[in-house]
DNA sequence: TTTGTTGCAAATCATTTGCAGACGG
DNA sequence: CCGTCTGCAAATGATTTGCAACAAA
């Protein structure tokens, strides 16, 4: 067996898994048809958890239990992409990044090009493009939009 | 020496530098104080003649002189991001995708989800959201935005 | 002459994959 | 029990880097 937990923990686990367990979690899953596992509600919490979007990495570190391998950190995320419970975000660094659709609107970003601060964008002003996507004969539209900036101490740093 | 010619055709191609290139080329590389090399000179060539965001390696297959290394259009195409003579661009797949800024108004891209065709989105509204972000207290602001899709003779064939 | 560039080969590093054993339903 | 998921280790593949030779100015 796959020992997360010693074996009377394991039997505390199988109970909470069938009632103290975020009710969100598990209908969420539930609802995907991805079997609830360990490491799948481990991530989940984490993403649920953080308002920024994460890095694979920070996931796996922010995961309690470290037995939960980095690679199934790889396949869980890309089969809630698959399942669209995640966006994958690009701020054009080496990692990929990745959001939770649910339980948020439609939102986008501005990371600080110094500090690497997030903030959000709440408003998405993108109807007319995508006017002009659709009357090119586009159906099935999204978008990926970022916006990069100095923030406000990185730029009162810059002057001394 | 670095043989991309032989002697004579060196003295020739020394002339051709100073004289009949593209004169375009040959400012802008003058403008960014990039040296003048031939490996420059041939990947400003591709840049300019294709329409669509290229990836290194497609530069790299387009390049007449084989003898220039992968690893200088990396250098290269990164030297030339610095001097903000290409920007970058992420249609979410495997590789990174350059087009020059110079000689186009600033544009967006969209992408079918099926075959990979590549069109321009000609406007951009995007100045309410970087209001939101001045507000904030960002400064310099930039932002990346790219619409995926599906073409219509993509969806056409989906009906079979 | 000085400094920047290139080719080549090797390294890097995020991400993916094969497989056998373990788990979920 | 069947099919899916996971840990582990090894592979993959785009991109970067060290270095010595070479070219631009």
């Amino acid at each position: 067996m796959l020992t997360y937990l010693d074996e009377k923990q394991e039997k505390v686990f199988t109970i909470m898994i069938k009632s103290t367990i975020d009710k969100d979690i598990f209908v969420i899953l539930k609802e995907r048809r991805l079997r609830i596992t360990y490491p799948r509600i481990e991530i989940l919490r984490v993403l649920k958890s953080t308002r920024n979007p994460v890095t694979v990495l920070e996931i796996h570190s922010k995961i309690r239990n470290k037995k939960i391998d980095l690679a199934t950190v790889y396949r869980t995320i890309n089969a809630f992409l698959e399942k669209q419970l995640v966006t994958d975000i690009d701020f054009k660094d080496e990692f990929k990044r990745y959001e939770l659709t649910i339980d948020r609107d439609h939102h986008h970003h501005i990371v600080c090009k110094i500090c690497g601060k997030i903030e959000n964008i709440e408003n998405c002003f993108t109807d007319k493009m995508v006017k002009e996507a659709e009357e090119k004969g586009y159906q099935e539209i999204t978008h990926s939009l970022e916006f990069f900036g100095i923030c406000e101490p990185c730029s009162n740093k810059k002057l001394h």
